[in-house]
DNA sequence: TGTTAGTTCGGAACCGCTTACGGATACGGT
DNA sequence: ACCGTATCCGTAAGCGGTTCCGAACTAACA
């Protein structure tokens, strides 16, 4: 068990200094002779030296910590979230600490005990499912900010306009002539970020006096998939009165309704229009390729990432920081059966390669 | 900032104890007289007392830190084995510290820094990709053990016998009528697993005796996803001599390729059977659902995390732990022509519901 | 009554790093 | 010679837990 034995004070009884000297050529800041800093530098490099940032941090008075609260590290979308927040963490000089709830009621407790244990700056919630009021209770009374990425107005941070999206998308649908739209909602996913949609695309129907209609369809099944698997079968059921454009929340729904029409020999989209929400990296590769909104997340996480800087480094941060809401952008693949628009660049961050 | 003030010498002085005795009373071990300790952990609940991480570890010799390291958290597969890693860890009582590099040179320093800075007593690699050498060397060094979750025989370890998985099927492939194979390589991918499964593929091939045969492709493109369809459009494009069966070495190259091919109006699995790696949520839902191989990952994950353990304990850890191969499962659909089989319950952990 | 063992608790040092403060030296100006 | 200033560096005291050692007290035994 040699382990790392190098200590600011191992290599300050080498150099022949003090470790105050040793600390101040390792941190940079302070007075120090550069020939001295030099000499230092090249032997704590020969010790292999790594700083010890337990120590670092109970030093101190604040870490460099932020807590990444995510629903699930796997879950189709909010993986990008999580790894573009990271990353961006990362990049600002933070540490992530992310936290995979698995959503069960006693896990809470253990989420807010794994930030607070290890006194987290900041708190940035990257999923748009509902977290427990008891633990943000408790985190806020421990004065640590929280953000949200694209997590709803229910926390400051940024967001997309979803509801300006699906208005002009749904407009746009309805000059083309589509009178019947249908759209999903799955029953334990009643989030405010699926109800901003919905605002969107009633505020388009609106508009066309009674003309235009929506169904919505919920999903009884536990299996997500296979909800949007049965909503689908319900819907061409319907024949004549099915709608001519499905609006699935996100991309994996609209990706799965294709894929049953496709097993019941509908046409995408000369029978039914799709269209999805999050521009997934796969969506450009289903049959058709699917329509969807593309996320700035990189440019959000470093909005929300400086941001939250701001908080954490203002002492009087009782100013609480607001909820900005940016556009999304429309990716007109075919799908929707919309004049197809310039491939944009993906707003995932940098795309998996696998 | 007021932030969290209760320590345990402000519990010690309200409770009119000293620190050994509320440090007795709240980690349970040493003699402490019952009433006592209740009455300490009650104030300590009043007080709203979170122990203070870095201090503990700066305290005892060593941490609970296991580092977790993975190529991206957004790749569509290795999500999942984070996921089900961190899980694991969770569950033993340790506390995972993922590291999502971008794979570029400069950052494997930062990962070894971000390990060992943190006093990690253990990594767990996920990824299949490879790592690189010097930075391994300097956690070897550290004398850090580190265990394989998937990740290839280069390091102790679980995995899944891939060559075994792809033998099997090719074999039932061939009795079934195949005749010509066809596999996409992606040239910046070429690691260790893909090789296995190249090993079963051929050997089953070998026992035809030339009969049946192999064509694989590579694909030059940067972006994964353009590859795949690329590589399906050049195996259309040979008409008679196309191959009956695709192989892909993931369920996303699988995906893809059905897609592309769709997109042409062929039959799968009638004119090309295909068949995929991983089981992952959305195979099931594909057009049509798709044969591929389940991971019992939640098993590895929890195997490797005992060796883990069991390396981290023993302070003569000089015996290294070794690669186990489990097998995979094949879970027949409808995409490679053979009957199906019941549908086993995905190996993939908790499958995310959205 | 003296000895022993067991139970319950406190004192003090320490983990590795940070920081406030002061000392030492050199140099300039008066 | 005196003082002020700037530069470079060391001393010592913490941060909040953990751990070793021993003290005080009780109970049981010879």
């Amino acid at each position: 068990m040699a382990r790392n034995n190098a200590t600011i004070r191992s290599i300050a009884k080498t150099a022949g200094v003090s470790a105050t000297t040793v600390h101040r050529a390792l941190s940079d800041k302070g007075e120090i002779h550069p020939d001295t800093r030099k000499r230092i530098l090249r032997i704590s490099e020969q010790l292999g030296y790594y700083p010890n940032l337990p120590a670092r941090r109970l030093a101190q008075a604040k870490t460099n910590l932020v807590g990444v609260l995510a629903s699930s590290i796997s879950r189709p979308f909010e993986s990008f979230k999580v790894d573009v927040a990271v990353r961006e963490l990362f990049a600002q000089e933070y540490e992530p600490l992310v936290w995979s709830g698995d959503w069960t009621a006693s896990s809470w407790e253990g989420m807010v005990e794994l930030f607070l244990s290890n006194r987290v700056v900041g708190v940035l919630i990257v999923t748009e499912r509902h977290i427990d009021e008891a633990a943000l209770q408790r985190l806020a009374q421990a004065e640590v900010p929280i953000l949200g990425l694209d997590a709803g107005p229910r926390f400051p941070g940024v967001g997309v306009d979803r509801c300006q999206c699906l208005y002009e998308m749904i407009r746009r649908l309805v000059r083309r002539g589509h009178r019947r739209f249908g759209v999903l909602f799955f029953s334990r996913r009643r989030n405010p970020l699926d109800v901003d949609k919905l605002k969107g695309i009633r505020a388009a129907l609106d508009e066309t006096a009674g003309q235009a209609t929506l169904q919505t369809m919920e999903s009884p099944v536990g299996d997500y998939r296979k909800g949007v698997v049965q909503a689908a079968e319900e819907v061409l059921l319907r024949g004549g009165q099915r709608p001519t454009a499905f609006i699935g929340l996100s991309d994996l729904d609209a990706m799965i309704f294709m894929h049953r029409l496709a097993l019941a020999g509908m046409k995408v989209p000369e029978e039914v229009a799709v269209i999805g929400f999050g521009d997934f990296p796969e969506s450009a590769y289903s049959v058709p390729p699917l329509t969807t909104v593309a996320l700035p997340l990189q440019q959000m996480a470093r909005r929300v990432v400086d941001m939250l800087k701001t908080m954490i480094e203002s002492d009087t941060d009782e100013q609480p920081a607001h909820y900005e809401e940016i556009p999304g952008q429309w990716v007109i693949r075919q799908s929707c059966g919309l004049a197809e628009s310039e491939p944009s660049t993906p707003g995932l961050g940098t795309p998996p390669t696998n």
